[in-house]
DNA sequence: GTTCATCTACTACATTTGTAGTATAGTTAA
DNA sequence: TTAACTATACTACAAATGTAGTAGATGAAC
């Protein structure tokens, strides 16, 4: 279990780029998310070497590359954050977030289709 | 508009708080969280001063004391952390939120009845 | 043997966030 | 007049986060 609880922004976008990957390399992360979000290869290195202290990651090093992979589920991890947020925001409601959404969001009908399919998925699995 | 597009985790409780009160002091914030999230009334003060100049209080002082009301409306607050949120954990996808949420929550047969109700008011504004 | 590229390990600093104290001023009660 | 209480303005520090550099080791190419 992770020291803490919520990753931040940037800490998202490692892990998911190593939930992706499987096992991978600072080299591999810094290449595959310099398109969209460029740091440096050592910023790189160092907030995954955090993340192996936080004990999201860990590292085992073959030859002179070290090699990092997830020690958390990506869905767990997931689970864990959604929990956290729709407790800050909405006060731990489900209800309220989907509420929210359906205020806010402009679900076209292929949206509420796809929905719509869940629901009934859901309540075969409760039957 | 504010500066910094997401609230901490505290700045949150306090938001919610002012957002309840309309108008309020240090010392009712102050109060309010006290029985389930107690600190030093002068840390409520910084996290209040830091927030108007964040651009998301603003303050007036009436007699002795500072009287601080949002700059920002709840549901736009809510509208942009959501949407950061759902970039962050799913890729900008509300579907896979959606999916996501109906895969590990344990929706019961009154949550279900309440998003068929969403759907089908949502299914009215968009004929 | 030298040069270049790659990588690790370590280091460093700025900013943000979390937390809370102190000095001073004003008001009220005794 | 003094004491107690409340509040502001300012200050301070620790920890977390964001960012990225440098020294040295290793291997490949020449």
């Amino acid at each position: 279990m992770p020291k803490v609880e919520t990753l931040t922004k940037f800490e998202w976008e490692i892990m998911k780029q190593i939930w992706k990957s499987g096992r991978t390399t600072v080299r591999e992360v810094h290449e595959a998310l310099a398109p969209t979000q460029s740091r440096a290869y050592t910023t790189i290195q160092t907030y995954m070497e955090r993340l192996v202290d936080k004990k999201y990651l860990s590292k085992k090093k073959i030859g002179l590359v070290n090699f990092y992979s997830a020690r958390v589920k990506e869905t767990d991890t997931l689970r864990r954050e959604t929990s956290h947020f729709v407790k800050r925001a909405f006060d731990g409601s489900f209800s309220k977030l989907a509420a929210f959404l359906f205020d806010t969001q402009d679900f076209d009908e292929k949206d509420l289709e796809a929905i719509k399919r869940l629901i009934e998925e859901k309540e075969r699995e409760n039957d």
